[in-house]
DNA sequence: GTCTATATGGCGATAGAC
DNA sequence: GTCTATCGCCATATAGAC
């Protein structure tokens, strides 16, 4: 019977069911206050605070503030990595993926901008500690998707353009949607960007991209000559 | 004569030569500072010692850390409004208008870095010190900017997109220039951003701008069909 | 105007009871 | 595992001599 299977006494690990809901809780609640406030700025109360948890419990889970820090971004920068595999699937023509990767990338400052905050705060402050994750995780993938472009590019698919600058273009146009969403928001005179915010970005993004590659040539005519 | 014309005594000012000398340094020095550690992680005894002063005399010219903050953001604001402005210049044509204001933007990721990073962390954060300053001065340019494009798109010139969204594509991706650069740098494998890095970027980003928004259809032929 | 010395407050981290 | 209390450090800001 599948009752016992499972023996009465505890399995051995790290830490206990509520100990490893605690421990995603704190790194939930820095996301929160880092994004807001910087690392600096950040302080252990308020992590503590956000997570429900007294200030020696947040430290009972994790050794140091800087170790919740560490443990955030490399959360984050699994997440961001994943959305760039994007790039692999999604159809074979260059238009059906790179519209992909910019939904992929809308949709992750959409679904967690506080995530896409920390990082734009790490990046913005040298990456220091994100170097090494940087080059052992994050050029090799991009190196990948570079190597594809420039195969479109010989191919005469798309136009010749430098292929990694139109990966910043769409890195930088689309997690500006959840880093500066404060600018864009007063901008707009909206209170919060709502779906449909993003669904513009993500089609006027798509549609810039695509005709600017010289794909697209056939819809994109202009309402007048 | 010239030299009768000045009397001996002083002229009343707010503060001596040198003292309006050693509050441009302060600023300066914060600039940097701030751009690196965030305005929580910078100090004023770091902001001190870039500007050679001593930590008191620091606050005998600024009554506090906070002031020397607000100041900076709003002389980064001017400068930063002052290249919109570009957009009332160069030429009538749609062409040469925005790819002056890209040349602009560019320009401002490459000379002044830091401000940019300083502006950009006040935003992730919430723009809180710059709410009053983004309704009543960059609102106003902005919506001039977008009327023009407006225009454009009703006289046939460009293709019929959402002018909001495009300057906040011309101003995400040119500004990564600045405030990305660590990551950038990082994964072309460069010590430092040079300037023929800004130029390529400058190059790719008219291009794939104008083609994208319909114009350009002359030049932007492919390599192969 | 510039300095040394210091008051004051807040934050990260620990001790130790429960 | 969770708490209260507290230590030690560092940063802002001031006092006051020069």
């Amino acid at each position: 019977m599948l009752l016992n299977t499972r023996p009465n006494k505890t399995q051995p690990r790290r830490h206990s069911i509520t100990g490893e809901g605690n421990r995603q809780r704190i790194l939930s609640a820095a996301e929160e206050v880092f994004a807001a406030y910087g690392y600096n700025g950040g302080t252990v109360g308020m992590i503590a605070e956000q997570a429900r948890l007294s200030k020696p419990n947040v430290l009972y889970y994790f050794p140091s503030k800087a170790e919740i820090y560490d443990r955030l971004l490399v959360s984050i920068l699994d997440d961001w990595i994943g959305k760039m595999a994007l790039f692999e699937q999604a159809g074979d023509e260059p238009a059906d993926k790179i519209a992909a990767y910019i939904r992929g990338k809308i949709a992750f400052s959409r679904i967690r901008p506080n995530a896409s905050r920390v990082f734009a705060n790490e990046i913005i402050g040298g990456a220091r500690n994100l170097e090494k994750a940087i080059h052992a995780r994050l050029r090799p993938q991009l190196k990948k998707d570079v190597e594809l472009v420039y195969c479109w590019i010989r191919d005469g698919k798309i136009d010749s353009i430098d292929p990694y600058h139109l990966f910043f273009l769409i890195w930088s146009s689309t997690q500006s949607y959840a880093d500066f969403s404060a600018q864009i928001r007063m901008l707009l005179q909206k209170e919060q960007l709502e779906t449909e915010d993003f669904k513009a970005a993500e089609t006027f993004l798509i549609n810039l991209v695509l005709k600017g590659l010289g794909l697209y040539a056939e819809s994109g005519a202009r309402t007048r000559g």
